[in-house]
DNA sequence: TAAGATAAGAGGGACAT
DNA sequence: ATGTCAGTCTTATCTTA
């Protein structure tokens, strides 16, 4: 059994079945303690820091009465030199505006990342790409919840996490293509380059919510690997090709699902499905037995 | 009812102008 | 910068088994 906890899935490390799809990150130390021993013992005190707050959890303000921390009045030089730092500590408010975009654009993350169960190395990593759009000045002039969309794609594409540009689209309330301008955007400025999305990872995911057997699963892997030999994968969608390969799998073993289920699953259409499947049959050589009889089952 | 076929349209990459 | 082209995917509709 292995967890992953950038896709945030746990599966068998030998057949790659997924047991539950979201897991709890608790791989960091205990945050709260009920016994003076636990007290002692845990690791770190206070929330942990985290990019995803717009102040990275950090807010600290000087306050306006002039009194130390036992409550006595400051002596006068204290004063001014309190005063001189709590005009730079007001002044490094300037950056109000962009602390509210971060405010807007993590409250967005937070009220997704559990729809579309994200990790959170996914969450952070969204955060770290976020503050680095903004620092480019990439969100002028466009929608916050564009570019944080934006962000988790990109994010669950540096960690394989299996999430189409539909599933975060979808859930954020906004057009795929929007997503898929900031999302390129993104790629551009930020002199980023991501490797194509394997589809053999998007076929647990499609094989988990249809709940296809193992068997049907791993002969969809194969054939899929057999396409990437060829090199008939490129520039297709990933999630078709999966879902095809899997609707294959399945006519193959005799499993009887229809392309529409899989095609729900995949967020793709039929009719992709049946053009990948199409392309593979014909590429791979597949026979596919005609009717489904006994001696076909006998064989299997 | 599921699967296959076909056509129209959208969005984006490559390339030329 | 803008237009064109080939290729992909989607939506919609019709036919076939």
């Amino acid at each position: 059994m292995v967890t992953d906890n950038s896709t945030g899935e746990r599966f068998c490390a030998r057949c790659g079945f997924v047991i539950n799809e979201r897991i709890d990150d608790n791989s960091g130390p205990e945050r709260r303690a009920f016994s003076k021993e636990e007290h002692e013992d845990r690791a770190r005190t206070g929330l942990p820091s985290s990019l995803a707050v717009h102040d990275m959890g950090l807010a600290t303000m000087i306050g306006h009465d002039d009194r130390d921390s036992t409550g006595k009045p400051l002596s006068v030089s204290m004063k001014s030199t309190i005063k001189r730092l709590r005009k730079w500590d007001s002044r490094s408010q300037i950056h109000e505006s962009q602390d509210k975009n971060f405010r807007q654009a993590f409250s967005e993350l937070d009220r997704i990342k559990d729809k579309i169960a994200l990790s959170n190395s996914v969450v952070e990593k969204t955060a770290y790409i976020y503050r680095k759009a903004v620092e480019k000045n990439l969100t002028k002039g466009r929608s916050i919840s564009g570019m944080i969309a934006a962000a988790i794609y990109l994010a669950c594409r540096e960690t394989g996490t299996p999430r189409t540009l539909n599933d975060v689209a979808c859930q954020i309330n906004i057009k795929r293509k929007d997503v898929s301008r900031c999302y390129r955007l993104l790629l551009k400025e930020l002199d980023l380059t991501m490797p194509v999305v394997d589809p053999i990872r998007c076929i647990s995911r499609i094989a988990n919510q249809v709940k296809l057997s193992e068997k049907v699963k791993r002969h969809a892997i194969t054939i899929l690997e057999d396409a990437n030999k060829i090199e008939i994968t490129a520039g297709k969608d990933p999630m078709g090709l999966a879902a095809a390969a899997l609707y294959l799998s399945c006519v193959i073993n005799n499993d009887v699902v229809t392309q529409k289920v899989i095609a729900k699953a995949a967020g793709v259409t039929e009719v992709t499905i049946r053009n990948r499947n199409k392309g593979l049959r014909e590429l791979l050589d597949i026979k596919i037995p005609s009717k489904p009889n006994m001696a076909n089952i006998a064989q299997i």
